[in-house]
RNA sequence: GGUCGGUUGGCCGAGCGGUUAGGCAGAGGUCUGCAAAACCUCGUACAGCGGUUCGAAUCCGCUACCGACCUCCA
């Protein structure tokens, strides 16, 4: 049993126990978008994935500080840090509109998409144009530290003495600064002010054409991609915290020179536990925007969409992906939505069924007893873990079978006690809502005050009598027509639920 | 080319030294007015070849294939 926290730190390639700075506080930054186009699905992926990481933590009564940025300035597009276009400002300058509109208008999409998913917000989400002031410092402090240079009007991260210090250059990627240059494809190579290839961009002159700038002592610029990161977190979260997450396509060069500028202006590591989250692919390849293979969320939704046969609804994607480790790489087909949406269903009737159940009058001692007190425990095991949310479904699925034996009466009722029958429900609802952060959409068209619902109620007490009276035309015309309206009843041998599929 | 990771039954996906993962699909059975649902039982899977071990899907080596990163991406 696993009763402590463990989690995969990324930075030393293993598992290791969980233990924050300071007791009962956590500190947490997750890298967010760039908001230079519509989220797509692999970030919802990691994302979600977070979330249910925020979710456990807080669950387990920690005080989480939640930081996800918003990067709107400093991503460039482009093959080397000189030259090449900023993304936000080149989307600006293809759409004719201003900067600010276009991080306004995905901010927005990203926020909404966030919501559908039923994702947590952080509890702070820093944009790093409202942080230059902090940016521009911490490149002077970096200069101050002997590990910048300035080569006309831009500053570069000087990656070879650092690697020479205790800190060293690329624990976190595994890279040798050597390599770097070595194992450069060829048409990379380009580098024009860098002392080094390995040496990275920290503010960047603007060039005449370009509609994002600042005043700095530099130059009329922009910071650099990775400065963000340093600087937000730094500032709300201090020069040293826990974790600090992203996807796994971020670990070089991203977090490799995030770590790098924290020490050259801090003088110390910024996180203590790195984690990643693993890609998504679709039909055994990474998503990804610029190649085509991807879908975005709506068309999933919606299902129009050549690459599924129907339409998905959130929650039955945010169990799709609960259905996989973080760490792995989870492979988007429709068969596996197909077969996710099924699993969903179950354990969300699953849940319904069980909030309904009363009437225990067995003794702790009974096996079935003991035997669903230790099926609860080993979920919460799992999710201690490294957060095995698969497993812990798994455990979950358990618990529905018995569920199910009780409702169908193979299992008494006085088998389990009434103690660990309250404990049953609410622990099912904890993990299901709390943690996985999933909704139950099977009852979908109830208004809230139960309108639905009752009205379901009298269609099958009406049914109830028709089948009473053996009158099968009616009882089936009303099953069939509810079934055009995608309403199936499913019949037991206490009453009659109904879902909506 | 360099670095890292993966290859599990029809599909998805856990496990990572000895115990049933789980979901979906499939087969048989129970229940049911019929159907659905539910419950029970079942398949005996770990890329290939060597090695370590009392014992390996799990550790080591080689081979094959796939993927990620080294450009932009979560």
């Amino acid at each position: 049993m696993q009763n402590e926290l463990v989690v995969y730190n990324s930075l030393n390639r293993k598992k290791e126990t969980f233990t924050p700075l300071e007791e009962g506080y956590i500190g947490m930054y997750v890298c967010g978008p760039t908001v230079y186009s519509d989220v797509h699905l692999g970030n919802c992926r990691t994302f979600t994935s977070f979330d249910v990481i925020y979710r456990y933590l807080l669950y387990q009564g920690y005080k989480v500080r939640y930081v996800r940025n918003i990067t709107d300035v400093g991503h460039l597009e482009g093959d080397t840090d000189i030259g090449a276009e900023d993304k936000i400002s080149k989307k600006a300058r293809l759409e004719r509109l201003e900067p600010m509109e276009v991080v306004q208008r995905y901010t927005n999409g990203f926020h909404d998409m966030m919501r559908i998913f039923n994702n947590h917000s952080p509890s702070i989400e820093p944009r790093a144009t409202q942080h230059i002031i902090e940016q521009i410092e911490m490149v002077q402090a970096i200069i101050d530290n002997g590990l910048g240079y300035v080569k006309n009007g831009s500053v570069y991260f000087n990656t070879v003495k650092f690697a020479k210090s205790n800190a060293g250059y690329g624990k976190l990627s595994g890279r040798i600064i050597e390599d770097l240059v070595a194992e450069s494809r060829d048409d990379l190579k380009h580098q024009d002010e860098k002392n080094h290839p390995s040496d990275f961009a920290i503010w960047i002159k603007a060039d005449p054409s370009h509609i994002m700038r600042w005043n700095s002592p530099w130059s009329e610029g922009f910071p650099g991609w990775h400065l963000e990161c340093s600087a937000m977190s730094t500032k709300y979260l201090g020069k040293t915290f826990d974790i600090h997450g992203g996807g796994n396509d971020l670990k070089f060069p991203h977090h490799e020179n995030e770590i790098a500028q924290n020490h050259g202006a801090c003088g110390c590591a910024p996180a203590r536990y790195w984690l990643h989250t693993n890609m998504l692919l679709m039909n055994g390849k990474k998503m990804s925007k610029s190649d085509g293979n991807s879908i975005t969320p709506e068309e999933l939704f919606t299902g129009d969409s050549p690459h599924v046969s129907k339409g998905y609804s959130p929650m039955v994607i945010r169990f799709f992906m609960l259905q996989s480790h973080y760490r792995s790489t989870l492979d988007l087909t429709d068969d596996a939505l197909l077969a996710a949406e099924k699993g969903y269903r179950r354990l969300m009737e699953g849940n319904q069924i069980l909030q309904k159940l009363d009437g225990a009058t067995g003794s702790t001692d009974a096996s079935l007893d003991q035997e669903i007190r230790a099926a609860i425990a080993g979920c919460v095991a799992d999710m201690n873990d490294d957060f095995n949310s698969p497993k812990a479904l798994a455990g979950l699925f358990e618990l529905v079978s018995k569920v199910n034996s009780l409702k169908a009466g193979h299992i008494a009722m006085s088998e389990i006690s009434a103690e660990t029958l309250d404990a049953l429900k609410q622990h099912f609802s904890d993990f299901i809502y709390t943690i996985f952060g999933l909704k139950d959409d099977t009852h979908a068209g109830d208004n809230g005050n139960g309108t639905m619902d009752g009205l379901m109620q009298l269609i099958i007490d009406i049914r109830q009598n028709a089948r009473a009276t053996k009158d099968w035309g009616t009882s089936d015309k009303i099953r069939d027509s509810l079934k055009a309206l995608n309403i199936v009843l499913k019949d037991g041998k206490d009453g009659t639920n109904w879902v909506k599929e």
